[in-house]
DNA sequence: TTTAGCACTTAAAAGTATCGAGTGCTAAAT
DNA sequence: ATTTAGCACTCGATACTTTTAAGTGCTAAA
């Protein structure tokens, strides 16, 4: 696993250039473009070691070195340097997200703008740890509720309820009562199942109408928390995919929300997880990378930002894009709650 | 104009053959396939007549033919027959819609079913011409404002205003009269200015807040009303895209908002519009069919639902299936607001 | 340990040959 | 006047062959 300098070097200058050319790299093209003091004949021999070791792989016999899995991995670990983003990069990342919007919203605004800084699809998930702190139940008309949901984190999530009957005020105010006294503290994911058990404890009392509520905010809740955000037009035009079986493979692949799924899961332990190509478990992936960022506010997660590319991503870009990412929700993002805004719901209720 | 009862017979056959098969079709296959009691120098002697009038062309000498844009445009005016759904198709659709959510929700829906029973993307087009009816504001808790837009023919849409002070409840009373005093009855499509004069009139006296409330209206507004529903992947399996160049030209064209808006625009002033290849004005849907239908109910227009497809789509399944979702809007589908309920606001609101 | 030199391998590009589906036209048949 | 059999012709598609060039691995010398 210790490789020496100029075989480091080699390493790191192929996958490098691998990244920015996509051809495979000949050991001519690396005495060339990169300043190692050494003739073609000694890079080639440290490259027949260094695919002996399985960091380099050969696409067939006469052609340059790309690098494998363990390569990618070694560059990523070891050998990869850190790479600011430009001034115009931060420029056009700070113009573009305006902090209008929901937490939902938000992220919605950074994945499209992840998705451009970067030419490759970027998925969102959305916080599925966090919990119901409070809900509301707003009149509109007659027949016509709308239930708010605030998370633990500062989520707002909001439904409507659409009823059969007109419903007294007083009804509606003992409803969202049960409603809060079960529901409080309710981690979302769970929330379709303790929803089943109000509706076994309380139905009779109320018929139809909080069946109604009941269902409105299960719809609400299945509504996918994951979106891919395109930028699937801008990877098409790397070069892997001049092919159109690569193309139909990469379209099915990301439009199965399984698969998706299971890229994401992986990553489920580390704030920053890279998952590259045959690391992946789903084999449809394997020949992507995977970067996942978890997004967090004042220590409070808020939810996961990944990256889907092909396993020739630019690593380094990528990583300082999630990064800066994340460091603007820190430092310049202001959400829907702060934590002054707490605990006030009991007192002041106006409904 | 006028063609006789042979060459509409092979027109027809032509376009259905077409249609199916992906191939240019042959004298020999129209005498074999379809029952034209001719020789098949007969056939290709009417062939080349139709050609020369233009509805048929041929993609090279040695080639069978294929309809040209006017060739399908005589077909789907005067030959196509009308298709019945499938019990089937049926089934899938009913089961799929269920009629949870609000008008958006369903219209998202309805998109997807429609892409899948079609294999084909889905454009949906959500009602512009509607008109507010009336704004509720809501205290969430010290800084946080639920602010509900409800529309005259029943969309509810809502956005949420941080604010950055705390307000007091009869600041926020004044301030929704001052926003329904300004905003009943604009179009949700002028909302935007309509709203940069309630600031320049009212902002003095409420300072942030009103810009808080106004700027998040607008954001809410400015979230695309079209909605690509993909079916991409679906449509990726059909022959016309088996080269490269025609699937990236195809994931780019759907990729592009003002493409699939001048898509759109051209089929304002019909209930079911149907623009074939190079009747769009758009040269890169010049190879594409976009088929719209407005959706109504009790009169009252709710939205446009557009296909668009390769030219050789099925045209017949494709309008009854439009026109099946319409009869399900007016029929089974019970929406946020029944008529009963119009005029309540102002007597009952309880905030 | 490094390097010059060279034979060798192979994918990709360019060129060539063959095949066959389908045509248009002519002349004969209805 | 209309229809049809017959046939030469065209041209894309497919398969096969040749050429080219990039890059290697190995050997022997520095």
């Amino acid at each position: 696993m210790n490789l020496d300098e100029r075989k480091k070097k080699i390493l790191s200058s192929v996958v490098e250039d691998y990244i920015e050319s996509a051809e495979p790299v000949g050991s001519k093209t690396l005495v060339e473009k990169y300043h190692l003091d050494y003739s073609s004949a000694t890079i080639r021999n440290d490259m027949k070691i260094l695919e002996e070791e399985g960091y380099l792989e050969q696409p067939h016999v006469s052609a340059g070195r790309i690098p494998s899995t363990k390569g990618y991995r070694y560059y990523v670990d070891n050998l990869m340097k850190e790479r600011k983003l430009s001034m115009v990069e931060i420029d056009y990342i700070n113009s573009t997200i305006n902090g209008f919007g929901d937490v939902d919203d938000i992220f919605e605004q950074v994945a499209d703008v992840v998705s451009k800084v970067l030419s490759t699809p970027t998925v969102i998930t959305r916080n599925n740890t966090d919990t119901i702190e409070h809900i509301k139940v707003v009149k509109i008309s007659d027949k016509l509720l709308l239930i708010v949901l605030m998370s633990k984190n500062g989520t707002v999530k909001d439904c409507i309820a659409k009823l059969t009957d007109v419903v007294e005020d007083n009804v509606i105010d003992q409803m969202t009562n049960i409603l809060n006294q079960n529901l409080t503290g309710t981690p979302l994911k769970e929330l379709h199942l303790v929803l089943n058990n109000v509706i076994k404890k309380d139905l009779k009392a109320f018929s139809g109408v909080m069946e109604e509520i009941v269902n409105s905010i299960k719809y609400e809740m299945s509504k996918d928390l994951k979106k891919l955000n395109s930028g699937v037009e801008q990877i098409l035009e790397k070069p892997e995919f001049s092919d159109v079986q690569t193309i139909k493979n990469f379209v099915n692949m990301i439009s199965t929300k399984e698969i998706i799924d299971s890229a994401l899961e992986k990553s489920n332990n580390n704030k920053l997880s890279i998952v590259i190509g045959s690391e992946n478990k789903e084999v449809l992936l394997n020949d992507y990378t995977v970067i996942s960022l978890d997004i967090e506010k004042d220590n409070k997660y808020l939810g996961k930002l990944s990256v889907i590319g092909p396993k020739r991503m630019n690593y380094a870009k990528t990583i300082s894009t999630l990064k800066y990412i994340n460091e603007k929700f820190n430092n310049t993002l202001k959400l829907n709650k702060d934590s002054k805004a707490k605990g006030d719901y009991s007192e002041k209720r106006r409904d």
